[in-house]
DNA sequence: CCCAAAATGCATGGTTCACCGGCTTGGATT
DNA sequence: AATCCAAGCCGGTGAACCATGCATTTTGGG
C-alpha cells in the first residue's frame, strides 16, 4: 500500500508540481489544500487518513505550524512535514514543539523531501541538512529560545491582520465574535508593545508569518 | 520537435516539481538555474537555444526581471515568462517593458503556465487571468504607465504611513493640514488599488521605501 | 491530582482615526 | 485655451483602538 500524503501550499502551480513529482516517486496524493484552514477541514470533515501532511509554513489564513498542531489533534497518526523557504531558527524549535516530524527547506533537492517522508513514516524525525546545528542542539538541550509569547490564537489573528483582514473578517474566518477578535488583536498589540497596524504588519513580516 | 524551456527558481524542490510537471506535458527542460546569474550564464556560455525561459521573479543575486532583460539581449528568439507570487501592477508593467512575454502567478493552476508557454511560442503575450484588469487595459491601449505613478508627496506620505505614523503625525511632519495628509493617503490607496493599511505597508516594503 | 496561570471567549462603552466622496486652486503640459 | 494633476480642504461613517470586567477551558508545575 502506497504512502498517502496531503499537500498544502498556497501556490497551486508549486503544489501541482510537487504532486506530479511525488506521484512519480510512488506516493499517493490524497488531498490538497491552499491554506491552513483547508488542511484542517481535510482532517475534520472528510476525515482524511493520510499518513503524512506536507505543509508550507507560510500559508494564508492559517500558517503551517498552527495547522500542524490542529492536524496532530485531529489525526494523531498523521505525521507532519513543514516546507519552508527560510531557515528561521525560532520556528524550527517551535515546530518541533508542536509535534512536527519533518522540516524541509525548499531550496533543498526533491530527494530531501522524499527522504523526509520515508523517515517520518518510520517514526523518525527529519530536518533538512542545512538547518543550523545550533538550533538542533538548542532543542536537544531544551534551552529555551526566545520566542514571542503569543498564543497560537493570537498569532493567527496577527497573521490575518497582516494579510489585510479587518477585525470583522478575522472574526468571520475564525468563527468567533467580533469583540473576541478585537480583544485578541489588542492583546497582541499589548504584548508586543505595538500601537499601530503598520508596526504589526512589519512585525509579522519579520517573523515570517506573512510575506511583504 | 518539442518546445525547449529553461527553468529558473531558487527553490530546487519547486524547480524539480515544475520540471516533472512540464516534462509530463511534453516540454523538454533544457536547462535549470537557481538564480538570475546562472540563467544569464546558460545563455552566454553554453549558448542555450531554449525557446522559452521560465523565471521566478524573486531570485537571489539577480532577479527575474533583470535576468529577462539580459536573456533578451543574449538570445532574442527566446521568450521569457515570469513566475511570481506578486500581482503588483508595477511589476507587471515593468516586466512588460523589459520585453517579458508571459506573466504567470504562482497561485494559478499549472494549466495556466502551460497555456502561457504555448501562447508565447506563437508570438503572443500571456498574463495570468487575475492580473488587475486596469494594467492589462493600460497595456493593450499602449497607454504608458509611469513606473511609479505616485507623486513625490504621495510617496512621502506612503513611507511615513508604512513607518507607523498616524495621519496626524504625517501632517505634522510635512507641515500640512491633517485633512490634506489624509487625502494624499487616500489617493495613494486609490492609485495602488489598495484598501487597507496592512497592504499599504507591505507595498512600501516591497518598493524598498521602508524595511520590515 | 490539584492549583495557579494562561489562554480563550464575550461584552460595554468610549475616543480617535482610517477611509470615502466630493470640492477648490494653482501650476504645468499640451 | 484647455486639460491634467498635485496639493489642499471638508464632513461623515464605520472601524480601529483602549480600558475593564467576567466566565470557561487548557495547561504546566508542584
Amino acid at each position: 500500500m502506497p504512502i498517502r500524503v496531503v499537500l498544502a501550499d498556497n501556490h497551486e502551480l508549486v503544489r501541482q508540481g510537487l504532486k506530479t513529482l511525488l506521484e512519480r516517486e510512488g506516493f499517493q496524493v490524497d488531498g490538497e489544500a491552499s491554506d491552513g484552514q483547508e488542511v484542517v477541514r481535510l482532517f475534520s470533515n472528510s476525515n482524511s487518513r493520510a499518513d503524512v501532511a506536507i505543509l508550507d509554513i507560510s500559508m494564508p489564513i492559517l500558517n503551517g505550524i498552527d495547522a500542524a498542531r490542529e492536524v496532530q489533534k485531529l489525526s494523531p497518526k498523521t505525521k507532519t512535514i513543514l516546507l519552508t523557504r527560510h531557515d528561521e531558527d525560532q520556528y524550527v524549535t517551535e515546530a518541533l514543539r508542536a509535534g512536527v516530524k519533518g522540516y524541509v527547506l525548499k531550496h533543498q533537492a526533491a530527494n530531501d523531501l522524499v527522504h523526509a517522508i520515508h523517515q517520518v513514516c518510520r517514526g523518525g524525525v527529519y530536518l533538512s541538512p542545512s538547518i543550523s546545528r545550533a538550533v538542533v542542539e538548542a532543542y536537544l538541550s531544551k534551552t529555551e529560545l526566545p520566542s514571542d509569547r503569543l498564543s497560537s490564537r493570537e498569532r493567527q489573528v496577527l497573521q490575518l491582520v497582516g494579510e489585510g483582514k479587518s477585525t470583522k473578517e478575522v472574526a468571520a474566518l475564525l468563527g468567533i465574535s467580533v469583540k473576541t477578535a478585537e480583544s485578541h488583536r489588542s492583546r497582541v498589540m499589548q504584548k508586543l508593545d505595538i500601537h499601530e497596524t503598520a508596526s504589526l504588519v512589519r512585525y509579522a513580516i519579520r517573523r515570517g508569518l506573512i510575506q511583504a
